[in-house]
DNA sequence: CAATAATCACTACAAATGTAGAGTTTCGAT
DNA sequence: ATCGAAACTCTACATTTGTAGTGATTATTG
């Protein structure tokens, strides 16, 4: 059946971003995407006999959570700022950067791996492109809010800002952020 | 003789470093280093038989490097904020990091390849350790310079600010940031 | 139910990789 | 000049990986 092949496709794809948070690049195999994704060997060469290609749609698919994750994460802050005001909102902001840095370790692990691998090889630059849009989207959306569209910076600086600051932290390097420091970062942006 | 071991040590670790730049962790194996460095099959593995000591050593001879660049960099600015006060030497700050976005591309794509794989496997996280001390060092004193020493901002969320501005540029996902709006960053760490 | 196609699982194989060890060269001390 | 060791180079091999192809199973259609 169509959604059968849909969710082993799904499957591996899930598995093959987690091994990329988990392994690394190197540790995307077809044996062990199978594994991760708990199917009999075979099954990802069937689905994707190219690695390339295994890796292309890998990307697609974190690229989709990644915009899922957003439209979330708008909806959810469209009530904030509704019921609690925009100083309020602009907390949350810095919450909802730092929350996605835990829940979305994975997620951002795959991302920086993919994005490495995308600016080297000439085949993957689409794919580099294509993740580099979804992640702006949250923090276009987080920007925007704080500084009321007035950023002095652009846009991609500021998730180079986020992302710098959340990749530190998943990798062990520092201590986690407080709301504190990041919306004092995130209002920096602005004109003043 | 010895300098010549020296030599042929540091030009593997040379190649290796620059390896993980252009082709990431995986394309690290004992006879690409072999022939980014010009030398013989066998070479490599004659010097560093595991693959994790050459890593290990690779990364240890980046904090080096890393470090005498630092060095480099501070004596150069006691001349600039002797000369020409502490305002233009903010501004001569932020050129720094910017600069050393360019011409240290390759030492930025190697250390994060390492970072991230020291975060992964446990036999590496003491280099990731090291590494991190190494990357601290010039954002240390850039944002001592800055803020003079009243930063809001741990330093090593100072680190990962610059270096994800730096890796946004380095993987081509934005436009190389202005003097004025790292600089702009740089003062938002200040307590005011 | 039959048969035909789609989906899947397994095997096979060439290329690459980590690693070991056997030769070879270089060089200093006697 | 010769010996011995250190430094180096080359070959070999088991393992892993990408990828193709072949057989089995399931679904679909007439």
């Amino acid at each position: 059946m169509s959604t059968q092949v849909k969710d082993r496709r799904t499957a591996i794809l899930d598995a093959v971003i987690q091994l990329l948070a988990e392994k690394g690049l190197s540790g995307v195999t077809h044996r062990a995407a199978d594994m991760q994704a708990g199917l009999p060997q075979g099954s990802t060469t069937y689905y994707f006999p190219k690695k390339t290609a295994l890796l292309r749609e890998a990307a697609a698919h974190l690229a989709l959570e990644l915009e899922k994750d957003c439209d979330d994460l708008q909806i959810a802050f469209a009530d904030v700022v509704a019921k609690q005001g925009m100083e309020a909102a602009i907390d949350r902001a810095a919450q909802g950067l730092l929350a996605s840095a835990d829940k979305g370790r994975e997620l951002l692990l795959a991302r920086i791996e993919l994005t490495l691998a995308a600016a080297r090889d000439e085949d993957l630059s689409d794919v580099g492109e294509r993740l580099s849009v979804a992640a702006r989207r949250p923090i276009e959306f987080f920007v925007n809010l704080v500084t009321g569209g007035r950023n002095t910076v652009p846009m991609e600086t500021c998730v180079g800002l986020i992302d710098g600051i959340a990749l530190m932290y998943a990798t062990g390097q520092g201590p986690k952020p407080t709301v504190a420091q990041v919306s004092t970062v995130l209002r920096s942006l602005t004109i003043d």
